[in-house]
DNA sequence: TTGAAAGCGGTACCAG
DNA sequence: CTGGTACCGCTTTCAA
């Protein structure tokens, strides 16, 4: 049983194309009994309208295209799901596209996207993009009248709608949590420091040194690869040794959960006399032990805020939408690397 | 700078839309000069072919539809970058939904996309789906033309192409490796005994058993909820009070993990007198401590091999392919929560 | 109340 | 070598 379309069903009850259009949309023109016999026909038959020659008609697709730089992480994951809440509550569909991380997969799929498969982008930028500072093809794609929302790893020098982390303030008061908690020498240890997003959090730390009269020691700001735990181990191993450390911030949970280990291999005892705190909530930090306390994105959230202001601004075409930043607040989840008040108290 | 059409180009230079079109297409008919001169036109303002008009006139959308029940499972974002991967390669876009393991969702999403927005599907059957035994969804969606590959949790009730592990051969081998490492009292903790799949390892362990000559004991043939960890835990916990267990085989990482941490409270030492054995081989895995020993999917393989099936059939519409069922090996990844043969030997 | 026809953006056949 | 035209499936305006 092929796919049934209007010419279809016109040729079964012998009236003209036009007629079916309209009884389908149920218009005043159709007489009771036409629409009635042609919509029963039509779910019977489970006619669908179909769906490029709507989009072709009506220039839009109602379908979003989501540009993710790694699907295995966590983050993404639940970015993308957010995504996918509103997206559908709406009427939407996903095309989903992973940069790896590349500029150049990046670029690619924004020019494969942008013939007309997707109204708009929802994307974080991939790794290399950042580092290269290239933004030529966001603007060229903005330019060209598909709009992009950025969410997490975003960039000002591209006009378009954001949603972000408070990431500055999140670091800030992360320190402040640790130093309420008895830590002063706190190191920061981060996988993204050229990225804006990574200097973000960087000045989110050193503005609470300051916050906390803690004294900035370049020493114990690290910049690690993600992937690379050996030379990672190489470089904190030492600070463990030396007996600088009382605390780490990492900004990533695989780089938390690794200086935990190198902690607890060095004989540290954490949350006594070591505490970290990683960004991201994922569900390693449930797994690990002790549980790691996070700096919780809300990855989700993010993702239905940037799903909503990109379909906002679809929707509403003809009234300009100032261009918007939206902060989604962190929240620190105290699980067991860190030390409580309470138990300062005793 | 709008998007450019053919249109536009045949005006510029002043000649018929064929004649764009033609030259576009590099076709012999025109003359190379003509066609300099538009390609370069073209190029210089981005000419992209509109994605819908040409799905119109090629009834093919070059797209696939992937319906997979939790995208923050790490198997299936794993699958889900196999199928990205080799659907790029071939120059197919993917469109994603989440089923959420619910039977309507799903659904929902097949008649959604079963509009001429994609030309087949890749999917892993909800949960509830598979409870409540009802395909007829995706018989209908196959017969109105739309072709289906299922993996991981397929039906032999709908007849399409399959993509599975070697569930059974797998648990049985697992039951094997653990009798050979002298564990002889192992429990099989399944989170989806009622599907298909659960069956098939459920077999599997029973076919184990059988070989290395262990006798069946109900009693620790466990059915547990994913997320109901309380519950689990009481279940569980009695067994390894009247230390009746030496090992553990569960057919979900977070089970397996659960697993784990129980013994450990109630004084077990893994692996030297209790182990585990967990399906999937996520970051969980390589986290835990110990180190889970897993029985690795190869969700990216997967997830390659179902789309490359998909884009054969789709792409050979003429030659009737015969339907196939792909069998992936399963792989124990032997990490710490199992012993070796070696240490057996001291 | 119904139908004819144009148009969305292309491709491809046929004519010149 | 170039152009006209039908068609993919649907909506919408205008005419009947």
């Amino acid at each position: 049983m092929k796919k049934i379309t209007i010419k279809d069903i016109a040729a079964k009850f012998d009236v003209s194309i036009s007629t079916v259009s309209k009884a389908l949309n149920d218009s005043y023109e159709i007489s009771e009994k036409t629409k009635a016999k042609i919509q029963k026909y039509a779910k019977k038959k489970k006619y669908k309208p179909n769906f490029n020659a709507l989009s072709l008609k009506n220039r839009r697709t109602k379908t979003i295209g989501i540009v993710i730089p790694n699907m295995l992480n966590y983050f993404y994951a639940q970015v993308f799901k957010g995504v996918e809440n509103t997206a559908n509550a709406n009427g939407y569909k996903i095309i989903t596209c992973i940069s790896n991380e590349s500029y150049h997969k990046e670029v690619e799929t924004l020019e494969m996207l942008s013939n007309g498969s997707i109204d708009g982008f929802i994307l974080s930028i991939a790794k290399e993009t950042g580092l290269m500072k290239n933004y030529e093809h966001f603007e060229n794609t903005i330019e060209e009248g598909t709009p992009i929302v950025m969410f997490d790893r975003v960039t000002k020098k591209v006009a378009c709608d954001k949603v972000v982390a408070d990431d500055f303030e999140a670091v800030a008061k992360t320190v402040k949590h640790l130093k309420n908690t008895g830590c002063n020498k706190i190191a920061f240890v981060s996988t993204l420091k050229e990225l804006p997003l990574g200097k973000q959090r960087y000045k989110g730390y050193l503005q609470g040194l300051e916050n906390e009269g803690l004294e900035v020691d370049k020493d114990i700001i690290l910049n690690v690869q993600e992937n690379d735990y050996k030379k990672y181990e190489e470089i904190i191993t030492p600070f463990f040794k030396k007996n600088k450390l009382d605390a780490v911030i990492a900004t990533s949970e695989q780089s938390a959960i690794a200086a935990m280990k190198i902690a607890q291999r060095e004989g540290y005892k954490i949350p006594e006399n070591f505490s970290v705190i990683g960004f991201a909530n994922g569900i390693l930090s449930r797994h690990s032990s002790p549980k790691l306390t996070t700096v919780s994105q809300h990855g989700e959230l993010m993702g239905e805020t940037a799903a909503q202001m990109l379909i906002d601004r679809l929707e509403k075409k003809d009234q300009e939408i100032p261009l918007a930043t939206k902060v989604i607040q962190t929240d620190l989840v105290e699980r067991n690397s860190t030390k409580t008040f309470l138990e300062l108290k005793k």
